[in-house]
DNA sequence: AACCCGGGGAC
DNA sequence: GTCCCAGGGTT
């Protein structure tokens, strides 16, 4: 039977020891230098997590720099205007995101008075933020021993501990994740193992495939998402056309157009006024 | 648990 | 064409 979900072996002491070591060797060769890991502002490491949620790092390195300067902390996201904020989003996709992060924004203003809190749980209370993105502004901000999991942990801890193992669930990850944490050093030990992640992507069939929690996606081109991303980005660049106008520039099918304008609607990113669309 | 959300680079 | 990316939210 392979729906096993418990490590080969449960890791000794030394070989606790054995692993942050190899994992700290290949970052000193390897690691990877990036702006968000060059500061310890809560309000950028915010930013760059976000960011990176379901997002390359190589596509959010295009983007970061130029949103940190347009808008520098909470106050300055927190009153923008949601078409400028969108404006440099453009090209991130999961749009959702920038809503979350300026209503983030918002309320570190009005209710923690502009500071990011440090917890986990009350992060969690935050639109936009799960135990990933927590856990790691924790860890990287405020050098909290959390422990949490993402794709790169996640295909480290199947490739060294889940050897020959299927379904492996992020349950069964959690405990090594937690055994083999550096709590001297958190935010290195984080950054560490996630290019460590890396380096397995790029040597080996990828081990995530093993998860329970798998899934590919669905196929992007001819999707809803596809045309939710085109009514966007014609409004963030002219803002008040009415549906027919819309539909003439998509070259989408009424239905489809009238049920995205709905959802866009109700997700805070449009409103209606006299007929026509506009970014709220 | 299943599905939705973007867009693009690597292959 | 396929895969998948420092995930989160809703049903």
């Amino acid at each position: 039977m392979s729906g096993q979900e418990k490590p080969s072996k449960e890791p000794t002491a030394a070989t606790v020891r054995k692993f942050q070591k190899e994992i700290y060797s290949h970052y000193r060769e390897h690691g990877r230098i990036l702006p968000w890991r060059r500061t310890y502002d809560p309000y950028c490491v915010l930013v760059s997590e976000i960011m990176l949620q379901q997002t390359q790092v190589k596509r959010v390195l295009e983007k970061y720099g130029n949103f940190i300067t347009q808008f520098p902390d909470f106050a300055s996201l927190a009153k923008a205007p949601l078409q400028i904020i969108l404006s440099k989003w453009q090209g991130l996709g999961y749009n959702r995101r920038a809503i979350a992060l300026k209503n983030i924004a918002q309320k570190v203003v009005n209710e923690f008075n502009g500071t990011l809190p440090t917890s986990v749980e009350t992060l969690m209370t935050f639109p936009g933020i799960g135990k990933a993105t927590a856990g790691a502004v924790a860890a990287f901000a405020y050098h909290q021993p959390t422990v949490f999991i993402e794709t790169n942990i996640r295909r480290v801890y199947i490739h060294q501990f889940f050897q020959d193992k299927e379904n492996i669930t992020d349950s069964a990850i959690l405990p090594l994740v937690e055994k083999t944490l550096d709590i001297s050093n958190p935010r290195e030990w984080y950054y560490a193992l996630m290019d460590y992640g890396v380096m397995i992507k790029e040597k080996y069939e990828n081990p995530n495939k093993r998860s329970a929690h798998y899934s590919k996606q669905s196929p992007f081109e001819g999707s809803n998402r596809q045309i939710r991303g085109m009514i966007l980005r014609l409004l963030i660049h002219e803002s008040g056309l009415s549906k027919s106008k819309i539909i003439q520039k998509t070259h989408k099918d009424e239905k489809k157009i009238e049920t995205i304008l709905v959802q866009l609607i109700n997700e805070g990113f449009i409103k209606k006024r006299r007929g026509t669309f506009s970014l709220t």
